[in-house]
Formats: structure tokens, C-alpha cells, sequence
DNA sequence: CTTGACCCTCTAGTGACATGAGGGTGCATA
DNA sequence: TATGCACCCTCATGTCACTAGAGGGTCAAG
């Protein structure tokens, strides 16, 4: 497989997949005579946990975390677990902050103001902090 | 009023107000004897402008469309209110993307397996692309 | 006169890539 | 054989919205 082959079965975009082996996240494929990057089915699966895992949310360096525990099928499966269990707790934190943020838009209503001037919601953005 | 006070005031850091000045979004403020910028009513007031527009979720160069169009109060009030529109759908969409991965992840449900072999977290992560 | 809180400029770092320059490879078609 | 075209390579730089740090200056209180 090609970088241009991966990157479409995985989702990823070929920069992000040479972007992740500078970083360290997979190893260096075998080159082909012409210096092209060749995969294998391995890298396929590693590629594909990094993408889904990124496509949850979680950062990099909680994917490289990931990765290492994945990696040893004996370890204890705790530390999975609670990072989920953070994680979560990190998503309903940003909810709760975008339905806030939605609210406090809403809350201008549509603005029948014709001029700037009577704006409601620059009226609302110009108001001094409490 | 020194860069100290202002950014109390506003709720912003002393760096982001050197920040936005650099880029050009508050004009440069005088300065006393010993080089300390010193702020009067006008920038508190485009700084909390700014403030609340950042915390609201609208970039830098939204709050530069917003702030050129706060300037002129006989404009009209239509971009902004298209903006606010926008600004909402793109909130949704953010909203409706962190529930569907929250869920994902809810899914696992609670991991009652011991080693990462069995690990269902470390499984769904895995599994290959559709 | 010293201490400590504040201020200054300038540079570089963050995360997770994206973009572009300037070139090479490989295959099909004219 | 030449040529076009899609794809690949490396390396450098840009993005966003700050944040942190180095290395210094200012000012009021004790």
C-alpha cells in the first residue's frame, strides 16, 4: 500500500499520516525503489486506532497513552477505563458550555433593529462585565 | 488606568491585551514617564466588546468583522444578525457531534474485563473503518 | 535603600495538522 | 519516444489564539 492508499482507508489525510510517523505514533514503513512509503495491514490497524481514537476526542498524547496500553494485551485493563471515564467527564464539561453559549445567543432574539445602533446584539457584546 | 488594572477589569490576561494590541484590534494606548501603556474608558469598553465576543465562541476575525461593524452605527444590523445565525448552526453542529461521540463512548459501557486482551474500550477503538 | 509587585520587549512554544515550493516516480497514451 | 498526469518525496513555513520565558526597567511602601 501507498501513502495515498492508507490515508483512504483510514480517513486520514496523507500529510497527517507522515505528520504522525515524525511524531513517533507509527514506525517508519518500508520504502519501494522510488523512496515510496509501502504499508503493511500492521500499520493499516495502528492507523486506524489512531483515527478513531482522535475522531473520539481523545488529544495525541492521551492516544500515544492508548496505544501503549493496547500494546500489552496482559496489562491491566483499569487505566482504559478511566481515561474513558475522564474523557466523558471532559465532553459533558464542553457541552454544558456550548449549550450555555447557544442560550446566551438566542437569547438576543432576532434583531428588528434595522440600524446598528439599536442592535441588540451589539448592544448585548458592548455591555460592561458584571 | 495600567495594563494590569484594565485586564482585572475585563477578565482578560495582560498578555492577551498586548495581544490584541499587536493585532491591531485596540489602538495602541498612550504611555507614561516610565513606558507603562495607560488605558482610558474607550479601550475598556472595545476590550470587553472583544471579551465577550471571544467568549461567545466567535473567532478573532469575527470579532474584527463585529467590531468594524459595531463602529458604524448607522449600518445596517443584517450582517450581524446573519453572523449570529451562523454562528448558531456551527454550535449545533458542534453540539450534536460531542453527543453522538459521548454516546460512542457510553457504549462501551462499563469495561468488566481484567487485561487489555479482553478490553472492549481498546476493541471498538480496533476495529476497522467501515 | 531595598524589596516586591508590577511593567517593558522580544522570542519561541503549544496542538494538530495544512500549505506550498521544488523536485522525483511510474504508468498510460499519442 | 515523448509527454502528460497523478501521485510521491523532503523541508520550511503558516495556522489560531494565545502562553511562557528570558532579561531587563519602574515605582511605591516600609
Amino acid at each position: 500500500m501507498k501513502i495515498g492508499d492508507i490515508a483512504k482507508r483510514t480517513g486520514l489525510k496523507v500529510e497527517t499520516v507522515r505528520f504522525y510517523e515524525g511524531e513517533g505514533l507509527i514506525a517508519a514503513p518500508r520504502r519501494s525503489g522510488g523512496n515510496y512509503r509501502l504499508y503493511d495491514e500492521s500499520h493499516l490497524d495502528r492507523l486506524t486506532f489512531i483515527k478513531r481514537s482522535r475522531d473520539l476526542g481523545f488529544t495525541l498524547d492521551q492516544v500515544r497513552d492508548l496505544l501503549r496500553l493496547a500494546d500489552d494485551p496482559r496489562g491491566s485493563c483499569d487505566a482504559v477505563d478511566e481515561m474513558a471515564v475522564l474523557h466523558i467527564a471532559e465532553i459533558d464539561h464542553k457541552l454544558a458550555g456550548l449549550q450555555t453559549l447557544r442560550e446566551e445567543i438566542v437569547k438576543w432574539g432576532r434583531c428588528d433593529a434595522t440600524t446598528i445602533a439599536e442592535c441588540r446584539l451589539i448592544d448585548a457584546l458592548s455591555s460592561r462585565l458584571p
